[in-house]
DNA sequence: AAAGATTGAAGGTTCAATCTTA
DNA sequence: TAAGATTGAACCTTCAATCTTT
């Protein structure tokens, strides 16, 4: 009800800003070298880790946390741009996602790129000694 | 160069996780009570903060690291919704942005909403010994 | 030319409505 | 009916091009 403290105003800020900057330099770099954009890298990436490039539509949404829409226009625009194709289960029903020729090269090209970018945007900025209770306290977060 | 070890991949995938809940719940609560979306939100916070209710265009996108256009297109919405008005200082240049009665009720209710969420989906999961360490990787992270 | 601002296009996200098959 | 998926509309963000004034 009251307004925040200034300790919680200074917490928020500086939650809201390392959100947001972290999450833009990651992607700025694999888009810059890839032209993958941070969406189009999820999606592949959990494809060939959970699938072998292979999964249905609905493992894969439930995997990333996804809603069906979400997904369905996500995989439109990838398919147009070859990253994917889709192909039809029974019907219409249960459709499996493929990742093509184009998708593997464009993923074994960003996943390099990925790790760097998140070693040098993230992990080098927490101290070693602080790590257990930084990833504790994100899990808390997130959970 | 390196693919990440398993400590950078967790570190990563709970900052996403935690990342993308946070600003998810923060705003949902937001909008279901106010109909103000996050965007919204923090511009009208900073209109009253910084200016009183009237502030340039150029200074309020500054403030907010937000590049030109994407505050351009996002006044227009809200002045579309009545949140503010748009009042032109020296023929077309150096646009002031001043917010409307129905901006000031707005972000009266969304203030009180925006302290719970924030104690809630935020505060509450840092332990108040690791608050200042925790503040420092972020705003490291946010430099 | 430089600074402040706008615009249109393309991509991304959410919501509600819809469609098909089991 | 329920589950899997699609679609259209509205909103948000970025980029490049443009416009006006100084």
């Amino acid at each position: 009800m009251t307004a925040l403290t200034p300790d919680e105003l200074r917490l928020w800020h500086a939650w809201k800003r390392a959100s947001d900057a972290v999450r833009a330099r990651v992607g700025e770099e694999i888009t810059a070298e890839t032209g993958l954009s941070d969406p189009d890298f999820g999606v592949l990436s959990r494809l060939e880790d959970l699938g072998h490039g292979r999964l249905r539509q609905n493992e894969l949404a439930a995997s990333m946390g996804w809603h069906r829409s979400r997904l369905s226009h996500q995989l439109t625009r990838m398919e147009e741009r070859g990253l994917i194709d889709r192909e039809d289960v029974q019907r219409g029903v249960q459709v499996s996602v493929v990742i093509t020729e184009a998708g593997r090269t464009a993923i074994a090209t960003a996943r390099p790129v990925h790790a760097t970018a998140v070693r040098r945007h993230l992990a080098a900025h927490v101290p070693a000694d602080q790590l257990p209770q930084f990833i504790a306290a994100l899990e808390s977060l997130a959970g």
